[in-house]
DNA sequence: GCATGATCATGC
DNA sequence: GCATGATCATGC
């Protein structure tokens, strides 16, 4: 616990609580320094995670530890929401790690209503304060790069609306230990045990589930950060221009399946005369799929911000897939140094899919059949592919890769070449060249998703 | 028919 | 120039 924490001189100066400019004015003192530049104290730090936010709430902004369910600033209804960031080689700044908005408590959570929950009345206006993460560096010594306030913008707030309502009703069910990341958009409900075999009890069921809280995915702060800085990068398309293309009771699922609607029973073939798309290109389905939700070459904001994959499948004529799926490609000694729980193939396996299936006719002819949303249970993905996984980063590090999963092994996912060629090459630990490689989820895994 | 390695068009 | 999504090619 703190002994004691005095304000630096230069912090002698006041700010206005009730006023939110003026706090964001306030918190921009802090851009381009570190705590320990700007606060003088002789305090014990505390161990643990995400302590920095509490050491700027209390040092910088002088404020005391706050009741969960009000803004941190109450008054101006500005919450704080104090954040690592990490700079690419080229350049954009992304989020380090999802932003937590407010632990889920499944008791009171079903009884709440969208307009006066909890998470509405907490986050409705956030100052972002971004922090440069770098390996190594303690809390104190963070440089700040970032102070901006945020408020959902209507688009935004209907997609995160609707997926807090898929939260409330999965707990209503009594289903709250089936909830999964990937469950939802731009809301995640992400685990929050201590331990992994912490869970807690659900008001619907008498099934233990996990603790989770409510945060907003790592990709959809990624488009927030790029929006602030700017970037290149962060030049999006949106599916839905207005809100007013939603019909009554639609989510944003529902209306991209209602795109799709009018060319089930179509060939691919025909679809891509129709768009003007090179049928001669491999992704010709991928490109094919795109032109039908409207959007052109950029990328799709709803799609980034809520990190969906969206993959498309040829069935054979007996509905098996043609092929596995592929994903980018891994850094060998990347993928050594993770930890299942913050690895890259995890991140996205637990985020959301959209599969867009084109089946072969008795014909031959490839024809649009349907569309899915979908995301993996989390049961398979840390038991199933975590062993996949491990076993891949074994293999990696003992310098052989032939004793990596293979399609064969019949788990559900397996490694193999990807790259432009055999020449397309990525260094082992031990300097070994190997061709690149990837995951991919086999062919009877994704038949049984979209059966 | 299937597993595995290799490759290609596109977009940035 | 290279990553990506996807499919092609080969061999058993």
């Amino acid at each position: 616990m703190l002994s004691t924490a005095k304000i630096h001189p230069i912090m002698g100066e006041k700010y206005d609580q009730t006023d939110p400019k003026d706090i964001l004015r306030y918190a921009r003192g802090l851009i381009g320094k570190s705590l320990s530049e700007v606060v003088l104290s002789t305090f014990k730090v505390r161990s643990g995670k995400g302590k920095l936010g509490q050491y700027v709430e209390e040092l910088y902004f002088g404020l005391k530890a706050n009741n969960e369910s009000r803004p941190d600033f109450e008054a101006a209804g500005v919450e704080l929401k104090t954040f690592p960031v990490k700079k690419l080689v080229k350049g954009d700044y992304v989020a380090k790690e999802r932003v937590k908005l407010g632990s889920i408590k499944y008791e009171s959570l079903i009884n709440e209503v969208w307009e006066s929950s909890s998470l509405l009345k907490k986050n409705s206006l956030l100052l972002f304060l971004a922090y440069l993460f770098e390996k190594g560096v303690s809390d104190l010594d963070y440089v700040f790069i970032l102070a901006n306030l945020w408020e959902f913008d209507e688009a935004d707030l209907k997609i995160i609306k609707d997926d807090w309502l898929k939260i409330q009703n999965k707990v209503k069910e009594g289903r709250a230990h089936e909830i999964s990341e990937g469950d939802t958009l731009y809301l995640g409900a992400v685990t929050s045990a201590q331990k992994g075999t912490d869970r807690v009890s659900q008001p619907c069921s008498t099934e233990k589930a996990k603790p989770r809280a409510l945060c907003l995915k790592q990709q959809y702060m990624n488009v927030v950060l790029g929006k602030i800085f700017k970037s290149k990068t962060a030049d999006f398309e949106r599916v839905v221009k207005s809100l007013r293309e939603y019909k009554k009771g639609e989510t944003f699922e529902s209306l991209v399946e209602s795109r799709f609607k009018p060319y089930f029973g179509k060939s691919l073939d025909e679809l891509g005369e129709n768009f003007g798309v090179n049928p001669k290109a491999k992704n010709f389905a991928a490109t094919v799929s795109r032109r039908i939700l409207g959007v052109k070459t950029k990328k799709i904001e709803e799609f980034e911000k809520a990190g969906i994959t969206v993959k498309t499948i040829r069935l054979d004529k007996s509905g098996r897939p043609e092929e596995a799926m592929s994903f980018p490609y891994f850094k060998f000694k990347e993928l050594a140094q993770e930890s299942w729980e913050e690895s890259t193939l995890r991140n996205q396996w637990v985020g959301r899919f959209f599969f867009v299936v084109f089946a072969k006719d008795s014909a031959g002819v490839y024809r649009l059949e349907k569309v899915k949303f979908w995301s993996m249970p989390e049961l398979i993905l840390d038991q199933e592919v975590k062993l996949v996984w491990e076993s891949t980063k074994k293999a990696i590090i003992f310098g052989d890769l032939s004793q990596a999963p293979k399609s064969s092994d019949d788990a559900v996912a397996h490694i193999r070449p990807h790259g432009s060629n055999s020449k397309d090459v990525d260094e082992l630990p031990n300097g070994k060249l190997e061709t690149k490689r990837c995951f991919w989820l086999n062919v009877k895994f994704i038949q049984k998703i979209v059966k």
